[in-house]
DNA sequence: CTGAAAGCGCTTACAG
DNA sequence: CTGAAAGCGCTTACAG
C-alpha cells in the first residue's frame, strides 16, 4: 500500500555536534560590559547609555546573538506568543489565519498554531495552552467547552473568540455582523423580485450560522412573508451536495440563500449539472476568493477580514497588557457583493473600484 | 473609511490580577516530596517509584499543574516546538499546513507558524527562528536565501524543505515527483490524441514548477514531437487570467498543461466565458479540493500529501534527535486523477473507490 | 548609567 | 529511588 519512495541519501561532510547559540554572557565578555548591560541593550526603555548600547549591539552582531525569549519569559511572565486554534482549514479560514499570523508577527508576537481536527484528533486541551505559557489564545471559527474556558481563566490565559462568538458571555469576541448579513440577503432576494425561497444552513451548531439564519428569517417575518424552506448541509462542498439534491427534488425555489459560500457553490453545481437549472438565484456568505471565480460568480455577503483583524489585535493587546480589561463583543458589518449568481434588484446597486455592492433602501 | 463597529462593553465582575500557574514547588509541597521528584514524575524514563509518582500526579491534578516547557527547554536544549514557514496560504498550502500541524501535535510538538507575505512583509529572518529556539524549521512551498540557510546552520537549527526543494544540496527535502508528474501529463495528453499543445507555467522561479516543466518537455523531446508553446502566469487565479487570454488570442491549442490547478481552473474559465471554447483539454497539478468541483472537474496530477507528510515527520524527528543525520531528498510519486476537463485516452484508465486514475503503458 | 546578585521554573549530575 | 544543589539564559530590584 505505501508508496515506493525514491530516496537519495548523502553523508554530511563532517559536521560536529549541534552548535550552541551565543548567550548574553558571551556578548558581555566580547563587549567588555556586564551581562546586565547586554540585557538592557535589548530591552525597550531600559536605562543604558548610547555608547555601551552601541558596544553591546556590535558584539551581539558579531556573535549572531539574539535574546532567548523563552528564558526572558521566565522572568517577565510574558512569552510573546499567542496561540491560535481552529478546527479545520476550510475555504475561509486560511485567509484569516494568514492575515492574523502576519499581523501578529509585525507586532512582535510568535504564533502557536493549534489545529483541532475534531474527528479523530482529540480536542484541544488546557495542557496544550499552558505548556507554552502563551500570552493569549485566539479561538477562531470554533467553539470550546465551557470547562476549557474556565480552565483558561484559572490559568490566567485570556481567550478571544474570532469569527464566531460563544455561549460564555465573559469571553470577548469579534465577528462579522451575521444577523445583518442574513437580513440584508433576504432583502436583496426580495428586491430581486423572487417569491419562492429556500435556504441551506449548516450542520454545525455554530453561532455565526445561527445568526445568519435568524437575520434571514427576521426579514420575512417583519414583512409578513411566508417562512422559507430550510435544508441542512454539512460544512464542506461535498457535504452540501446531498441536501441541495434533496431540495431540488422536493421543489423548485427561485431563490436560495446558502449560509456559506461553499454551500452556495455546491448548490449552483447541483442545479446546473444534475437538474439543468440555470435561471436560479443563489447567494452565499463570506466572500471567499473562490466565490469570485467566473464559473460561480457568487453574490455574497462579505466578511470584512481586515477590520475584524484590527479589532482582534486591539482587544488582544489590551487584554495582554491588562488582564482586567473589560470584556468586549465587536460586530463588524460587511456588505453584499453583487455578482452574477442572483437576479439583480432594480435599485440599490453601487459600483466602485472593487466591484458592485448592494445596499437596501429600507435598512 | 473605517467601518462603524457596534461595540458592546461590559465591566468584568471584579477579577483580580492574573493568576499564577502552579509550579513544581507547589506540587512538591502538596505531595510532600522534593521538587526533583515532581520533575521526575513528568519526565519519561526517569527513575521514580510508582508510589511517589502517583502522589505527585495527584497533587499536580489538584493544582492544575503542567510543566513549563519553556523553563524545561533552558536545561534540555529542546523546546519541542517546530517552526513552519510559508509564503502564502493559497489553495494548496492550507491542506499541508493543517495536516502537518495535526501530526506534529500528535507527536507532542508545538507548531510556530511564521507567515512571510513576501510583498510588503519582510522576509522571515534568522531572528524569527532563533528567538524561540525552535527545534527545527519546515520551509514549505517557498525558498530561502542561502544566507539565511547558513545562519540557521550556524545557529544549529535544522531546516527541512517541504513541497519544494532548494538550490542548497545540504538541506533535506520532501517533494512530490514533479518531473514524473509533468512527464506523465504529457503522455496522458498525447494518448488522448492531441497534437497541438500549450502549457502555462508559473511566474515564480520555484523548483516544483521547473521540474514539472522539465518533465513535460522531456516527453515531447524523447518522442521527437514539437515543443509545446509556453505561457507564464502569476500564481493566483487572478494572475492566470491574462496569460490564458493571451494564449487564446494567439492560437487555439487543443490541449493545455497548467502547472498548477488554480492556473488550470482560470484557463478553463477564460476558455468558456471569454472565448466560448468547450472542446478543449486542460489539465492541472496538485489535486487541490476545488479541482474536484463539478464546474471544473479538473484532471490533475495528485500531490500525495499524506505520504509526503510522513516522510517529513520522519526526517524531522531523525534530525532533531541526531544533528548529524544524513541529508535526505525524498521524492514521492503521485498519479493522474482523471476527471472531465480533458479527453480520455483509449487505454490505461483504472477505476477504484477514489475515482479514476491513468497510468501510462509506456512509463 | 552600571554591575553584582537574586530569582524565574525547570532538569540533571551527584551523593546517599 | 530520593533530595540538595548547581545551572540553563535571562530580567530586575538594589546599591553605587
Amino acid at each position: 500500500m505505501s508508496p515506493v519512495w525514491r530516496v537519495e541519501e548523502k553523508r554530511m561532510n563532517e559536521r560536529h555536534s549541534r552548535p550552541k547559540p551565543a548567550t548574553a554572557i558571551d556578548v558581555a565578555n566580547l563587549a567588555g560590559v556586564s551581562q546586565s548591560a547586554v540585557s538592557r541593550a535589548f530591552t525597550e526603555g531600559a536605562s543604558i547609555s548610547p555608547k555601551t548600547r552601541r558596544k553591546v549591539l556590535e558584539a551581539a552582531q558579531a556573535l549572531n546573538y539574539n535574546v532567548n525569549f523563552l528564558a526572558r519569559s521566565l522572568i517577565t511572565g510574558k512569552t510573546n506568543i499567542v496561540g491560535i486554534t481552529m478546527r479545520r482549514l476550510n475555504q475561509f479560514n486560511p485567509q484569516v489565519l494568514s492575515a492574523l499570523a502576519l499581523r501578529l508577527r509585525e507586532a512582535g508576537y510568535g504564533v502557536l498554531l493549534m489545529m483541532a481536527d475534531g474527528e479523530e484528533q482529540p480536542e484541544i486541551t488546557i495542557d496544550d495552552v499552558t505548556r507554552y505559557r502563551i500570552d493569549a489564545l485566539i479561538v477562531a471559527s470554533t467553539d470550546l467547552s465551557s470547562k476549557f474556558a474556565n480552565q483558561c481563566r484559572d490559568a490566567g490565559i485570556p481567550i478571544l473568540f474570532f469569527i464566531r462568538t460563544t455561549s460564555e458571555p465573559e469571553i470577548s469576541s469579534v465577528t462579522a455582523d451575521n444577523f445583518h448579513g442574513g437580513y440584508s440577503m433576504a432583502a436583496f432576494l426580495v428586491a430581486g423580485g423572487h417569491e419562492d425561497f429556500s435556504y441551506i444552513s449548516s450542520h454545525e451548531i455554530a453561532s455565526p450560522n445561527q445568526e445568519r439564519e435568524r437575520g434571514f428569517l427576521a426579514y420575512f417575518e417583519k414583512h409578513g412573508l411566508p417562512c422559507p424552506r430550510k435544508y441542512v448541509a454539512h460544512s464542506t462542498f461535498e457535504g452540501s451536495i446531498a441536501p441541495a439534491r434533496e431540495m431540488f427534488r422536493e421543489s423548485r425555489p427561485s431563490a436560495i440563500f446558502a449560509l456559506s459560500d461553499v454551500i452556495g457553490m455546491a448548490t449552483l453545481d447541483v442545479a446546473r449539472f444534475e437538474f439543468g437549472l440555470s435561471d436560479l438565484s443563489v447567494v452565499g456568505f463570506s466572500n471567499i476568493p473562490a466565490a469570485a471565480w467566473p464559473s460561480y460568480s457568487l453574490t455574497t455577503y462579505s466578511q470584512p477580514v481586515e477590520a475584524m483583524m484590527n479589532a482582534t489585535v486591539d482587544i488582544l493587546f489590551e487584554v495582554i497588557r491588562n488582564p482586567n480589561a473589560p470584556v468586549r463583543h465587536v460586530t463588524v458589518p460587511g456588505k453584499i457583493i453583487v455578482r452574477n449568481s442572483a437576479r439583480l434588484p432594480a435599485t440599490g446597486i453601487e459600483e466602485d473600484e472593487h466591484g458592485r455592492t448592494w445596499t437596501p433602501s429600507d435598512p
